[in-house]
DNA sequence: ATTATGTTGCACACACATGTGCAACATAAC
DNA sequence: GTTATGTTGCACATGTGTGTGCAACATAAT
């Protein structure tokens, strides 16, 4: 029981390890620690300085990419189930840079669990939108509730791990397709986002502006 | 330069591998020989008798998933472009049995290219689709040949991978999935499947019945 | 019944990843 | 400038998977 305090550089590398690792296991979710802390510009054996294990490094990912996830999703307000599915999955993307790791561990069988687990809120939030477009007849209703918010989950990430977050029209494409996973044709759903422009906005804007 | 003949018990043998390594490699892409030898009730130095290495192995999985991929691509012959893709889709859901793993593999790293290939006429079946959906007005416009191809790609291949293939009404969720992504609305898609209900049929019919 | 063809278990070499112990070295904090 | 804190490289043990060589054994084909 001495002085406490971390140096300040050691939490410095311990953040650029979090991070390396995000990047690191959303291309490729079997990353050696090596190639992790390497790509943090550390060394193998430093890494365990700071976690305990492989498992404890990707349990703090998931934990802290799960509070983003959750606070997005217990933020949208819209009265509009349409308009807050379209919301919820514009503001989802905005975080895709720290989420697409985690889109692409939820399918790992060693941390299915807890990535669930983590997820709940958001998960309970996805629910309620779908059981409330379907009861104003702005969803289908072909699908049961639980089947149509798996699939929209399973669609959203999808579409998260597998599509490149720097292109163009990105977040654009995600929000279309949530919603017509939900049920809205696409000119619904277009109308929808024309008439709510603020919600598809900021996707990275300048790209080829070299 | 003797007899050439190849063994009767070692042909089944050899097609016994080929079995198990489908329905293991659905479960984990990751699975061992040794597993896969061991559920098909041989050892893992007699699975290297009949393939000269893993890759060998996944890639012959590969291309005898793809010619029934590309068969069945060929044979849809609808004139309707939304009958089509539904067709497609419900047959390529019957296969699901010899097409799940590929579903699962064509996302390893190590493979993507070989299944890519082998895909190819699968691949150009859809984009002629899409354009001719398109182009009669049936499919949304808001996208981009090429992206609304790659998505239904995509979002099929999730639905075949994360879908108990045994489950109720597994191949009507395909199906409707895959309407939806090309922008008809539910109760289009609905429609569609109830005025030609050939198109989902032979779903596994019993399940609970014991 | 003989024989060519297959199968098996075992040992081996190899590669790669995880996690730990330790001594030498750096440097942020005081 | 001293010192507690952090970093590094190296060796090591361990575990898991791949692919091969070989001798003993089984059996389909004739």
């Amino acid at each position: 029981m001495t002085t406490r305090t971390p140096r300040a550089d050691a939490r410095a590398n311990r953040a650029g390890i979090l991070d390396a690792a995000r990047t690191a296991l959303a291309a490729d979710p079997y990353a050696s620690i090596d190639v992790i802390a390497r790509s943090a510009g550390l060394s193998r054996r430093t890494l365990y300085g700071h976690f305990d294990d492989r498992d404890a490094l990707i349990r703090e990912l998931i934990v802290i990419g799960a509070q983003r996830f959750n606070a997005i999703a217990e933020s949208i307000a819209d009265a509009d189930a349409r308009l807050a599915l379209a919301r919820l999955a514009a503001r989802l993307w905005q975080e895709a840079a720290h989420v697409q790791f985690a889109a692409v561990l939820a399918l790992d069988e060693a941390h299915v669990e807890h990535t669930a687990d983590a997820l709940a809120p958001l998960r309970r939030a996805v629910a309620g939108l779908v059981r409330r477009g379907q009861e104003d007849g702005s969803f289908r209703t072909d699908l049961a509730a639980p089947t149509l918010a798996r699939l929209i989950e399973e669609m959203a990430r999808t579409v998260v791990a597998r599509t490149d977050a720097a292109s163009a029209g990105a977040a654009d494409l995600a929000v279309r397709t949530v919603l017509s996973i939900a049920g809205l044709s696409w000119r619904e759903a277009d109308a929808l986002l024309t008439a709510h422009p603020d919600i598809a906005l900021a996707s990275n804007a300048a790209e080829g502006a070299a």
